[in-house]
DNA sequence: CAGTATCCATGGGGATACTG
DNA sequence: CAGTATCCCCATGGATACTG
């Protein structure tokens, strides 16, 4: 999380911590995608459909800086470069299963808000 | 989670979902005021110093639309709102724990990133 | 192949003022 | 008290071009 915790300090909430590490705009597909393993830059890339090479690289650097995606750089021609879940990344998985769960009991497909705040027993 | 579904249709990923119903600047810090109880609007203002009535507003709107705050009106003058969980939005209790352990554990205050990355049993 | 480097559009979020 | 209504900034993210 680099040094940028000044900037939340205010928080006093460990919740928003977690929520910085998944919640940019690709982090969860791109831990997704490595979950079943090591995948190279251009792997991810055809996986993301949509992603441009900057928003991956940057959501990389990221998730490396936190210490959740580990880079391994083969120094060749043409450039090889491996990225995979550090421990710490693979610690997410809980997390991020509790919330696919909660999602699919929630929202099955669509809103079904009213129906569950309705149903007090 | 209104009908703004198209724009996720290609993600298949749930975990999506569950973050964009908590992925807001301010959402887990309101639930967190609202585990306790009931609060109103302008308790909830004071509690979160810094959040404006547009920001609070608005995000109070988003989550009631979600389904996982109710908000009571009392036809008054002065206006009275009350806002509170529903049973969906305390069923997020287990996630936020957990994303709050996770950061407790992995991110003791600084950057534990490396001492963790490393630390392969 | 795996990136940088730029430029640019969008909108999330903030400040301020006004109101039923 | 609990909001709207505006205006505005800038960070996020996308498109495109270039490179070791």
């Amino acid at each position: 999380m680099k040094a940028e915790a000044e900037n939340y300090s205010r928080l006093t909430c460990e919740v928003e911590t977690t929520l910085k590490v998944i919640g940019g705009r690709w982090k969860v597909l791109i831990i997704r995608e490595l979950m079943p393993g090591v995948k190279r830059f251009g792997e991810l890339q055809r996986a993301l459909s949509g992603i441009t090479q900057k928003m991956l690289t940057q959501q990389l650097r990221e998730m490396e800086e936190d210490g959740i995606i580990h880079r391994e750089i083969y120094p060749q021609i043409p450039p090889k470069v491996e990225y995979s879940l550090t421990p710490l990344g693979k610690s997410l998985q809980p997390i991020l299963y509790a919330m696919h769960e909660w999602a699919v009991q929630h929202y099955l497909g669509q809103n079904a808000s009213q129906i569950k705040s309705e149903s007090h027993s």
